[in-house]
DNA sequence: TCAGTTTTGTTAGAAGATATCACAATTTTT
DNA sequence: AAAAATTGTGATATCTTCTAACAAAACTGA
């Protein structure tokens, strides 16, 4: 019997630490950030207070935890979506993924917000979360690659300041220059369009108007696969 | 002399109610809706703990009051800007809007993101909000349809779902149909493309992109503006 | 096997939050 | 001047996060 990675110890701890955490999201999924509460956590777990710091140093740490784990899970559904429409080709499957951002968000709304919240000093650091995002980036890179005709990166080079401010984004990031302004350009777009119907129909806005934000979504993905399909000469 | 239209108690009472909400304020601005605490205000003021209650009946009351004057502050700002460059044409007009917009919420991101945050049932009627909102979208309607060239209306129906949306929403909203399907569009995605930048601009994302997010608002109204402008059919 | 160390739990308590209650002081009204 | 409405007070209940001191349990190495 060789020797196993995780002692006894290590293991019970991750499940206390897992059941923990799946308290804190249905506190989440309940009422947001704010419902969080470690003394309510312990207790309904059986234990007292003040033991549950034994895992989590703070209620800011959890929350971060909580945070870097949605940016994954989120990440993860947006390139199972992506994946299960591979052989539909790249704009179906960018229309996907798009969808996939907006369930995920209309699922777990208060989740969603809360790590798209007013970044404060507390949790400022989640590398996790940006390198989740940023794989979702490199998602909409490659799907919206695949969907211009000709990357030909000399005839759709920009000279717009957005351009420039996109190629210095585009060599921080390490992005290959197989990449065309263009591409990089609807890849950003493609998240601040969606991004903003979402945010907006989870403070109800839509509702107010009684519109379909889905029909919003839909129409936007279609503007931007059009104009990466039509050639950019 | 005649007699004041509100007494003297009424008078001491909103004097007393604005320096509770300016305390509250700067308290949002410091560290968020959560920083907000009665009782620090109250002893703050002068006064013992319960004695705020006299003037707002919860904590929620205080947000909700919060968001409500937050939401008429902002849109008092657009239409400003908007005024303030009417003699620049109409194109000109809906980018000082836009940017208006975004630097409302640079310049007081916790509370741009308190009357955006998830809608919880303790304040989801938010009527004052509602109104404030609509007054934007009718100053966005009023710029885009001046910025149309011919705003026929046979000519510019939509056939789509999504046009059937806008449709409902305008004679939900007794807008006067000489609004075109496409400046409803435009209006709309004039307000979701800018939340959705702004949104992340907050949130930190174009910080690590090292990304001038301001490029990407100019960029997507100048697009909006060249839709707008271009003859529809 | 057994002592020593680490980990994990406990209770007690500080400091602060929202909110209610009963009561006092003040101000307006009659 | 008396009555009523308003605005303040302190006491209190109940919640929160989080620290401190201490006890029990579980691993570790000789």
């Amino acid at each position: 019997m060789e020797e196993p990675v995780l002692t006894r110890r290590e293991i019970t701890r991750n499940r206390t630490l897992d059941e923990i955490r799946q308290h804190a999201e249905e506190q989440v999924k309940a009422g947001g950030v704010e419902a969080i509460s470690l003394n309510a956590i312990a207790k309904s777990m059986g234990m007292s207070g003040p033991a549950i710091y034994r895992y989590f140093a703070s209620r800011d740490e959890l929350v971060a935890d909580l945070i870097a784990r949605g940016y994954l899970q989120l990440a993860r559904s947006l390139g199972e979506a992506s994946e299960s429409h591979v052989d539909e080709g790249p704009d179906r499957q960018l229309a996907a993924v798009a969808r996939a951002y907006r369930e995920w968000a209309l699922a777990n709304p208060h989740r969603f917000s809360m790590f798209y919240a007013v970044r404060s000093e507390s949790h400022a650091d989640l590398e996790a979360a940006i390198a989740a995002s940023q794989g979702s980036m490199d998602l909409l890179l490659d799907l919206l690659s695949r969907i211009t005709p000709g990357t030909d990166p000399d005839t759709t080079s920009g000279t717009g300041e957005l351009d420039d401010a996109l190629e210095h984004w585009r060599v921080l990031r390490d992005v290959p220059d197989t990449y065309s302004p263009l591409v990089l350009r609807l890849a950003l777009l493609t998240w601040t369009r969606l991004h903003g119907i979402v945010t907006l129909e989870l403070a109800g806005v839509f509702e107010d108007m009684e519109i379909d934000a889905g029909l919003l979504c839909d129409a936007e993905i279609q503007t931007i696969v059009e104009i990466a399909g039509s050639r950019p000469a």
